[in-house]
Order: C-alpha cells, then sequence, then structure tokens
DNA sequence: TCATAAATGCAAATGATTTGCAATTGCAAT
DNA sequence: ATTGCAATTGCAAATCATTTGCATTTATGA
C-alpha cells in the first residue's frame, strides 16, 4: 500500500534499513525535476516539517548512491554536489550557464567513440560522463541571471 | 631571450603583470603532463626554493583562467580543482579510476551532436566537457590503486 | 518482545578555497 | 633612473560544503 514501493525493494535487498529518512528524501528526489543539493533536499523536508540533520542528509544521499538509486553531479561554477534519482539508466546532462537550469538528456552519442578510444589508448574504459553547456531559450538574449 | 616569451605577451595583452610568480606558476603547468591541485603547484614551486603563498596561487589561477591561458577541471573522486595548461584548444579527458592518471583527449566526437541538440532543446549550446573514465594498462588486473 | 547492528543527531573537525587588509612590487609616465 | 599608483602578494582569519566521533535511538529478524 506503498507509493514507495519501488524503491522501498531496492533498500531492503542492499541491506539498509528503510527508515523514514530515507523514505523522504528519495521521495523528495523522485518528486525534483531537477538534480537537488544537499542543502536543497534538507530545506524541503523542513518545509514538509520534516526534522533531519544535515549530516544525515549526507550519509544517506552516499548510501543511495552506492547501491545506485541516486546519482552524484557537479556543474560547472557551482562548488555542492548535487543529487539526482535515477529514473533512467546512462544519462547526460544540458547545463543552462544563465540560470543554472539541468536537463537530463537520455540517449547518448558516444557508442562506438568508447571502444575506437580503448584500443588507442591501451585504457579499459567503464564509463563516462558528458556535460553541456548553453544558455537555455528563457536566457537567451537577456544574458545576466544568476540562478 | 625568455622562454616564456609564449604567454608572456598574453600577460600583458590582458593587462595582467607578469610578474615572477605567474611565469613560475605556467611554467610548473606547462612542463607538467598533468592537470595539477593547486597544492601540487604549490608544492612543486617550493621545491624549487620558490617561496609562495597558497593564496597567492589560488588567485594566479582564477587569473590566468580568466585570461583562457590554463583551464580548470574536476574528475570524480577528487574533490579538489585541477589545472593545465592550454597548449591546444577543445579537448576531453580520460582518466583512469586506478592511479587518477589523465589523459587528454584531443579530438572530439561531438561535432555534429551540438547542433542536433541545440534544434532539439531550444538550448544556444556553447560548449561541454566530456570525461571517460577507466583503467589504465598499468592499472587493468590488479585493480587496488589509490592514487 | 528482545537483541543487535544500523541509523541518527549533535557538535566538532576537515580541507579546499576565499577574503580583508597592510605591505610590496611591476610598470608606465616623468 | 626615479616616482607614483594600481596591481599583486603574504598572512591570518573566514567560509562553506562535507565528514566524522560518539552517544542515543530505531528498524528488523529471531
Amino acid at each position: 500500500m506503498g507509493e514507495h514501493a519501488e524503491y522501498e525493494e531496492k533498500l531492503k535487498k542492499s541491506g539498509l534499513k528503510s527508515t523514514k529518512h530515507r523514505k523522504a528524501i528519495l521521495d523528495v528526489l523522485v518528486k525534483s525535476n531537477q538534480p537537488m543539493a544537499a542543502e536543497q533536499i534538507y530545506l524541503t523536508l523542513k518545509e514538509s516539517k520534516i526534522d533531519i540533520n544535515m549530516s544525515t542528509v549526507y550519509r544517506t544521499l552516499e548510501s543511495l548512491e552506492q547501491i545506485d538509486l541516486i546519482t552524484k553531479i557537479s556543474i560547472m561554477d557551482d562548488d555542492r554536489m548535487l543529487f539526482e534519482y535515477n529514473k533512467i539508466g546512462h544519462r547526460h546532462y544540458l547545463v543552462c550557464v544563465g540560470c543554472k537550469k539541468i536537463i537530463t538528456i537520455k540517449n547518448c552519442p558516444l557508442g562506438s567513440y568508447e571502444k575506437e578510444l580503448e584500443s588507442e589508448t591501451d585504457f579499459e574504459i567503464l564509463g563516462h560522463k558528458l556535460y553541456l553547456y548553453g544558455y537555455c531559450s528563457e536566457c537567451q538574449g537577456s544574458q545576466m541571471n544568476s540562478r
């Protein structure tokens, strides 16, 4: 009868306890259409009258990342880490340098490129991260936005 | 008669004074085959008996990045920023998750992809960053290296 | 219900990077 | 070469995100 049935089982399978804080954090991330910083998550929870400590937020995010329920990313000109629920598998990011809006891109143009590089470099390539930067439609023209 | 003639003029053109510290930092970066953290640069200078303050290192790196003489990057699992002299224009990175060695890749497979994305997303794309991760030849097999 | 390991809160520590301010230095004009 | 001034630097202290030690609480399986 839970709305978090989806990840509830993944938590259990990974040996992580299914605490109210963990579920709350996951709920926040699932509902967000943008990767969020730890503090944003903390503040969102606070608004929902959920009392939680920043340490717990960080520790929870770390656990969730380890079991691959969420992804941690860092974008240019933001020294904080951002966290995103893994709705889809492989993904990339298109970041607006004006308003910092982040669009998640699901298709990946690098399929064969990794193979090429492997033979060129003797690396065993495990994966990659791709960030594209630009101005979203709202931020074109007036290019003086902050966040 | 200077060996740093290359960037000496770029400094001047940008209105930055050509101080011994700036030249020393640039020398270190030019000679390095790896992007370096601020502290590595500081320690390298110290070995050369060049006495400099970390604040100066950071401020210098920031200035040099602004005039596009160097590039600042961040790789996975390293919370420090790394800095690299801009020998070539556009570049990407292949990072060994074992020994943290970084190989700079000069060719870019994303030429037409940006165009595609622009029409799909209404973004005006300015650029991108691509990091590939894997094990270098030395780190394959024994995958328990640290740094 | 109980036992126990995992999760949490709290406060303090960390560690990279930044900043205010006074002293120094590069450089252009004299 | 000398001078004047803004840019640069050193120093110490501040920041700010993130981490950690430890005592307390809680989820879960027996």
